[in-house]
Order: structure tokens, then C-alpha cells, then sequence
DNA sequence: CTGTTAGCGCCTTCAA
DNA sequence: TTGAAGGCGCTAACAG
């Protein structure tokens, strides 16, 4: 339990010179800081994060807010902001929120984070209106990776484009009724990524004259059960359909287990494209619209860190979004649907 | 920044009064302590989480050390730890160390968890024996969770067993020269689970009487990409092997990439058995023994909190295993391998 | 059951 | 360039 006045007599200075020394303030003599960062060494001395945290009102840590941290998407923005955040001496906080189907999840309390973190990632969790106004509130940098409020820092994927370009890409190769599958019905924001992904889509078919109906869009809860059950529910629906466009790859394929389910081959009855770029994609030979989200955590790390610094950053930065064509997604078999 | 001395006021009682009222802490009048209650729902009020540590010592923070965020059984674990803790009012604070292939990684320093948690989580990580002493030394509980050293709380598979039995099920199915795909080759550490794993491997070889050589055994580095190499590593090497036991989902599941890149049929050609219970394992019918390792990261999440509430922990606490057979094992070709 | 009084360990003026 | 001193906001004895 060495204290920094144990390490201020070793090098036989005050602790206000040690606490200068170890933090690299101007001010100290080469001579002196070199002696007190020795000293702190030789005697294992780290400051107390409850004390200086009290002291200078920072506390240098993050917190990351999201709804989870097992899918694909998540997991990989997460291991970007842990691994850039760390290097540069900040720690990150996890603060997952349920946003299952039925019950509404856990409101984001702004006074639980007030003293807690200097800084607010919130990685695809869509909030109402009040929250994010609670948020900005706290007076901290605050980022949103994957989506955000208008007015915000926002690290994301130009969804609209995204959702237009795997339709567009069905659209190619002559399908000419597709469905969506679609990611949690939101009905607190407007701004997930799902909406603008279905946006995209709608506009896509509308854009080449095709019928946009919502009996072609059902939701799969964001995950391969989700994608499985509800391509089911689409087919029944709407027989005629020969392509989905699905919101993310982890429900792209579970459409593609669904598929199977009812005896329809995949790309033969029906073509599947997702959105993200999943490694095990591959599995199956799907189609994509790949991102990189491990960067996204990353640079919104770095904006959150430049926005501490007192610097403005830029209010969107929208990343690229590439077509991985493999087989998931081939044309429509002749006869197939309406003519 | 309503604090402790506002809420005191409005209540007409003392700051230690407040304080022994929030946080439940016995010898306050019911009356007293509704009374504070509600003004400090009212006023905002939660307490710096510095400042009271600072004073108590004690954080409300757990750490989890992980080499990973994004894998399967690491983002369920963590899934697990966070709701469980978050649930019972604990934060969770990640810390990711690199464990590649080449480099050392970044060594457990103990110093920088002292006075930053209560409690310390370690979730598949391998430590060498002065790591897991300086963390002991620490004195806040510890519990291990896939793996750990003799003598500390750990929660597991008993992965000997889990090894034997993937083995075992190609054995039945008249598998005479299987290989097997561990994970990162660690020399810090002798109690990682693809140790054990191996180990079990080559138990149930030995038991059977058939081949167990060191040929048979390749590096996956526990992800899909590692898997797909290594699997055309083997079979150069092993042009005999008929069945592949890998020491998880994802390296199973790049071995079928592997194995389909060089116009191998799985299960046809080849036979692969995973473990860990991968929800995509489906999309190529992997055959796998199942674990639940949100389950073990909730459990281990109790265990700690129970220790930090002064009770004894069972030193080990071994999960359930099970079998799922899918159709990416089946019985080996007549005639192919030796007699 | 409640209030008073010291710190917890560090940072940050301010003065030297 | 350095030191002295006063908090930061809360908790933990101890009294009453």
C-alpha cells in the first residue's frame, strides 16, 4: 500500500512534486522527475484511482453503453474501444441494457455516470429523445457508434446506402419480390440502424418499380433465432418472395437455417443477403455488405479522447461499406414468381 | 452535483445519517430513512463512487481479465459476469490482453488492480506462476473462470473428459487416425484448456490403442482462420487422417473451410468434432460437445461476490458437457486409412 | 437511533 | 522549479 508520500521522502521531494513528476506536467526539473519515477518504480507505487479521481474530478474511464456484447457487431466494436482506450490509460466500463422484444428495457440514468466516467460511448442502442438530452446533460464527450441522434458525434455506416445496395445488388439479379428482415422494432428512436437499413431497402424497390408492402418486412430480433423463425413467417406470408435482404449477417443466416427448415434451397428457392461481414459467413457462402467494426470502436475511442482534449470533432464520420458477393444470393429461378 | 450535505439538509438529518440510509445499512428509523429516500430521488442524489471509495476502500468494481472480447466463449462469458454483477449493483471494469501467437503479451500487472477493484475475474487467460501470485497477493477474491491453477476457485469444464469424449465419438464411429487442432501453443501457463483438451485427446486414443503421435496434433490459434490453415497443415503432413478433433467451435468450423478448400468432403472425407456449442455450428451441422459459458461467467460472478461477502467458495466447480451430433462426423470411408 | 469528528490519498491553488 | 495547505465527497468510528 505504498502512498505517494512514501515515494515523496525516498526521492526527498513534496508529494505535490511527485504527483507532478509521474503525470508528466510541465514544471519539474529533469533531474527531479527522473529521480521520483524511479523511486515510484522501485517501490511498485500506483496512485489511488478513488483519490485522484476525488481530487481532480477525472476519472479516467469510459463508459460503454450498449444492449450487448456476445453478437458480432458489438463484440467487435467493444474489442476496438477496450484495446485503443487501454493504450492510451483509460478504462472502460461496461454498461450492457436489455432490449428484448417485450418488455421495455432499463432507462440510461445519467446520475449513475455523472461522477463515474469522464467520457460516453454508446455502441447501438437506440435512446428516446429524453435520454439522449440526459446524456449531453452530463456535460461529458459523448459518442454514438453505429447510430445516433441528429446534433451528436456519430460514428456509423451510411445505413440507407447499405440497405439500398443489398437490395440493389437482389434487384441485379432479376428478383423482383424481395423481403426484409429486419432487426428489434424500435419504437423509442428513430435512429437504429435497422430503420435505416429498411429505409434503404424500400427505396431501392421503389427506385426500380418494385412492390414495397410491409407484408415483405418482418423482424428477427437481431439474431439467428430471430432470422430463422422469421423467414417462416415471411414465406408464409408471402410465397411468392424469392429474396431477403436481412439486417445483419447473424439473422442472414439464420434465414438461411430457416430456409432449409421448409426444404428451400438457398440460393436456388431463395437468395439471402445480410449486412456486416461475419467470418463464418462463409459457412454458408453468404452474401454481404461487409463493415469493420472493430475500427468504428477504435476511431470513436479516438474522437471520445480528442473531444476530452478540448477539441471539437466532426459530427459524423461514416465509414465504407463493401459488396462480398459469394452464393447466397444467384437469380431467381425462371417461372419463379410473378412473371 | 447534488451531494451527500444537500440531500442531508433537505432531510433535516446528518451526512452520516444519509449515508447509512442509502445504502441500507441497519440502526435508522423507517421513517428516517423513507425520509431520505425521497429526497434524494428527488434532488438526483447518487453518491460519488470516488469519494466513497476513497473513504470505505471498497469499490463496487469487479475486473475481468480476458485475453478476448469477440469470441464465442469469451463475449458469453462476459455477457454473464456483466449482467449478473451490474444486477447486484458491482461494475465491471474489461482488460484485454493480447495473446498472439508471436509476442509475449503484456504481463498481469497487479499494481494498477489494487485500489481499482474488488474482486478479480480471469477468464480463459493463462498465467504463469508469479502472475497468479502477485494477483493473489493482492487479497481480493480471485476466482478463474475455463481454466486456473490448482488451488484457486475455478469454474470449468472438466476438459480432460470434454477432449475424451469428442475423441471417443469418432472412435465409435470407426475412426482410427484422427488429428486434432488445439489452440494457441502457451508456454506460460500448463492449465489452459486446450492443454487439457489435448490431453483428453490422446487419453482416448491411447484407451482405444490406436495412433497418438505428435504429427497428428496442429495450432488453430483458436479462431477460423487458424483452423482453416491448420487443417491443410495436417493433412500434408497426415495425408491418412480421416477425423479431426478441434479444441473449439471456431477452429472446427474454419477445419470445414479448410477442408472444403481442397475438395474435401466433410463429412465424406473427413470427420470433425468441436467443442463449445457454437449457435452458427448449425449452418455446416457441426458435431459438438455443447458448454454454456454465459452460465459459468454468471456462476463465477455469484462465487465472487460471495467470497467478497467473507464465505468460503468450493475450490472447483465443473460444468456439465454434452454431445450434440450433427452430420459433420460420420463413420470414415470404407477403405480409406490403413486397415 | 442519530450527530460529530476525522480522515481516505491525492491534486491544485498559491506562495516562495 | 518546488513546497505548504486546503480541500474533493464520503464513510466509519465514537459519542450521545
Amino acid at each position: 500500500m505504498t502512498g505517494i508520500e512514501e515515494v515523496a521522502q525516498a526521492a526527498g521531494v513534496s508529494t505535490a512534486t511527485v504527483s507532478r513528476a509521474l503525470r508528466g506536467l510541465p514544471n519539474v526539473s529533469t533531474a527531479t522527475r527522473e529521480r521520483v519515477m524511479r523511486e515510484a518504480e522501485r517501490l511498485g507505487y500506483v496512485a489511488s484511482p478513488s483519490a485522484s479521481s476525488l481530487a481532480s474530478g477525472r476519472t479516467r474511464t469510459v463508459g460503454l453503453l450498449t444492449p450487448w456484447v456476445n453478437r458480432w457487431f458489438f463484440a467487435n466494436v467493444i474489442d476496438g474501444v477496450e484495446r485503443t482506450l487501454r493504450s492510451l490509460g483509460y478504462d472502460v466500463l461496461l454498461y450492457t441494457f436489455d432490449v428484448a422484444g417485450g418488455a421495455p428495457r432499463r432507462r440510461v440514468d445519467p446520475a449513475v455516470l455523472r461522477r463515474r466516467v469522464d467520457g460516453i460511448l454508446v455502441v447501438g442502442l437506440p435512446l428516446d429523445d429524453d435520454e439522449v438530452a440526459s446524456l449531453a446533460a452530463l456535460d461529458h464527450p459523448l459518442v454514438f457508434v453505429g447510430s445516433g441522434p441528429a446534433g451528436h458525434v456519430t460514428v456509423r455506416l451510411d445505413d440507407d446506402e447499405t440497405g439500398a445496395l443489398a437490395t440493389q445488388h437482389l434487384i441485379d439479379l432479376g428478383h423482383r419480390v424481395v423481403g426484409h428482415i429486419t432487426g428489434v422494432p424500435d419504437r423509442v428512436s428513430s435512429w437504429s440502424p435497422p430503420i435505416g437499413r429498411e429505409a434503404g431497402y424500400r427505396m431501392a424497390l421503389a427506385d426500380a418499380g418494385l412492390e414495397v408492402d410491409d407484408s415483405l418486412v418482418v423482424n428477427g430480433d437481431f439474431d439467428v433465432e430471430g432470422g430463422r423463425s422469421s423467414v417462416k413467417e415471411l414465406v408464409r406470408r408471402r410465397p411468392d418472395v424469392t429474396a431477403i435482404v436481412a439486417s445483419s449477417d447473424e439473422m442472414a443466416m439464420g434465414a438461411v437455417l430457416g430456409a432449409r427448415d421448409q426444404g428451400w434451397d438457398v440460393p436456388g428457392d431463395l437468395s439471402i443477403v445480410g449486412i456486416d461481414g461475419h467470418e463464418l459467413g462463409e459457412l454458408v457462402g453468404l452474401t454481404t455488405i461487409a463493415q469493420d467494426p472493430y475500427q468504428q470502436g477504435a476511431d470513436a475511442s479516438l474522437l471520445l479522447l480528442d473531444m476530452l482534449g478540448g477539441q471539437r470533432a466532426p459530427e459524423v464520420v461514416t465509414y465504407p461499406t463493401e459488396l462480398v458477393a459469394r452464393t447466397s444470393a444467384g437469380p431467381p429461378r425462371p417461372g419463379e414468381g410473378p412473371a
